[in-house]
DNA sequence: GTGAAGGCTGGAGCATGGTCAAGGGTCAAG
DNA sequence: CTTGACCCTTGACCATGCTCCAGCCTTCAC
């Protein structure tokens, strides 16, 4: 049995993250000690890893929440799992996409300026950046 | 001179939001009517679409009023603008890389359950969740 | 047994970018 | 002059994911 720093120490997480993990009905102690200690079993280390890694594919808690209730459902099937990673790759994509956008839009306005010493007033960025975009450039976004 | 209304709708943006913007130090009326309302003129249309592109580029409110300071300032250099431009590029860069690494870790987990249908407790995403990553994975995040 | 390290609860606070509501005043068309 | 659309302020609240604090209790090594 591991205590709350052990645990976190273990997982590379601090006993704070873990605390809000349970408030959150992520992840509850195995058990108490007399003392009130919350005890974390092997099947905790399990679970708070399966978290990690979920929350560094980009999930979040809620939706981590969810795999975690899929996973102890017997009659739940792979599929299920599967259709939600791939949902999950496909917000990713679009995440990706937005920010390709922005860095594209960027790209044009530090291209535009190539003179770095001439006064704030003729700098093409702000002045883009003050320019109405009637079909707006940057989409994808939102 | 229009009202605050009248700024917000041709901007697509809420009145709430231009009202938030204010209190933040992005954007204050031109002047006030007798009755106390808000009234933003010609300058003001031009700030705040400043303000929108640069958010649509990535910039966070912070940011931009940065942006607004040099805007101001005479003495500043196209280069100032210039180098948080590029800065900003590359935070883009970096959190692209990220999500495409958690992208890849999904498909990773994608690939190795092609049975839609096999019960959860074999499930090869969720088992490959709960597995140790001695070097971790799923870097170039964070 | 004692002292330090670690744990407990409850609650506040942070950063980001808004969003909403109550209770009122203002403006302009008819 | 009335009425409805609009605007005002103050202040709370949302989601996300923690992070920190005070004040107290437990555990463990020595």
């Amino acid at each position: 049995m591991l205590t709350i720093g052990k645990l976190a120490t273990l997982l590379g997480m601090t006993v704070d993250t873990l605390r809000f993990y349970e408030r959150e009905g992520l992840l509850a102690p195995a058990s108490k000690s007399e003392g009130g200690y919350r005890l974390y079993d092997e099947d905790s280390v399990v679970r708070l890893r399966f978290i990690k890694q979920a929350r560094d594919c980009g999930f979040t808690l809620g939706e981590i929440e969810q795999l975690l209730v899929l996973r102890g459902q017997s009659e739940a099937c792979c599929g299920d799992v599967r259709r939600r990673a791939i949902e999950k790759k496909l917000q990713l994509e679009g995440k990706i996409r937005a920010l390709a956008a922005m860095s594209k839009a960027l790209d044009h306005l530090i291209a535009d300026c190539s003179n770095e010493t001439h006064p704030i007033d003729g700098c093409p960025i702000l002045a883009a950046l003050e320019k109405a975009t009637t079909s707006s450039d940057v989409e994808g976004n939102k």
